[in-house]
DNA sequence: TGTTGAAATGTTATAACATAACACTATACT
DNA sequence: AGTATAGTGTTATGTTATAACATTTCAACA
């Protein structure tokens, strides 16, 4: 059973987590796809599960080692490219540009912007909406006649837990 | 006289160019690196020149391309990302993450974080600096228990005189 | 004035991130 | 069934960035 062992040690190693809010992601996203005639094959669900069972950010090639080894299939960077562009396009996932990472979207489509927080000691994330805060820059921008279509906010620091320590 | 021809061709592919503007900017920079002690060596003071002279954001390869031509010198990736490591320590070009991107900084040490509205059409940068959108950010991140050390605010999309256009 | 140590630079190689291009397959619509 | 489109497989390569080590420069000091 040397597979089943490498996959627990993937989980430990990749800290994949299967929680009430990811099946709940998980199963937002479903719906979405129904609702708007989005294909949502086999690679782009594992791809999607993977990024959102990750509780950090996580990076393009990490993906790929994940997949590679959970579906047992020689995966190439560009399926794994593919799926990130129809993930990122339908607002399923988010590209974390300062990082070169992506992170799973919590509330897909709920939104139209968010921001997210960094922690530079732990590397989890946290996505935020401050609905105030988004008003906020795009009025800036149209002041500087600028139409704004769309946005990065990436904070970086460190998270109460971290401080705590 | 081919070498000049070329750096003729260079300018104007690179569209640099030498304003009253770029000529302060590189003044002040000399100021503030005597006044901090920083040395402003001949490599970082070209590079400093390339990416201000640039209207636009300016890709690393890019300046090196630029930096061989104009000096003669064959240069390579490490002598083009050391003196960007320096320029951006000290505050003096910035780094857009969503485009991998380096833009002067027209206002260096004046701030303490800006913010960058970048035109999709044209591709001009505008460097801003908002203290009450600056405020509204440390603001809704410490609302989060999130102490903010440094961030990323990056606005894609189109600019007045392109939407004239 | 020679020594030495730290910072800067030169050079080679390679790591890390991402896409082009083309062949093949599955599906869904006439 | 035919065909058009979206999705996937595969190879190769493009783009962005850094590691590692050798060499040079130059200021501080004995």
């Amino acid at each position: 059973m040397k597979v089943k062992f490498y996959v627990v040690w993937l989980i430990m190693k990749f800290n994949l987590k299967n929680t009430k809010e990811v099946q709940d992601s998980i199963a937002r996203v479903f719906e979405i796809c129904e609702l708007n005639n989005l294909v949502f094959t086999e690679i782009r669900q594992k791809i999607f599960e993977i990024i959102i069972k990750y509780k950090k950010p996580i990076k393009a090639y990490e993906i790929l080692d994940v997949f590679t080894e959970e579906t047992e299939k020689r995966a190439h960077p560009p399926t794994i490219y593919r799926a990130i562009d129809f993930l990122i396009e339908n607002g399923f996932i988010h590209k974390l540009n300062s990082i070169n990472s992506y992170v799973g979207c919590f509330h897909p489509k709920v939104h139209k912007e968010c921001y997210f927080l960094i922690c530079k000691i732990c590397n989890i994330y946290k996505e935020c909406c401050d609905k105030n805060l988004t008003e906020n820059i795009f009025k800036s921008a149209n002041k500087r006649d600028f139409i704004v279509s769309n946005t990065t906010l990436e904070i970086e620091g460190h998270c109460n837990d971290c401080i705590q320590k």
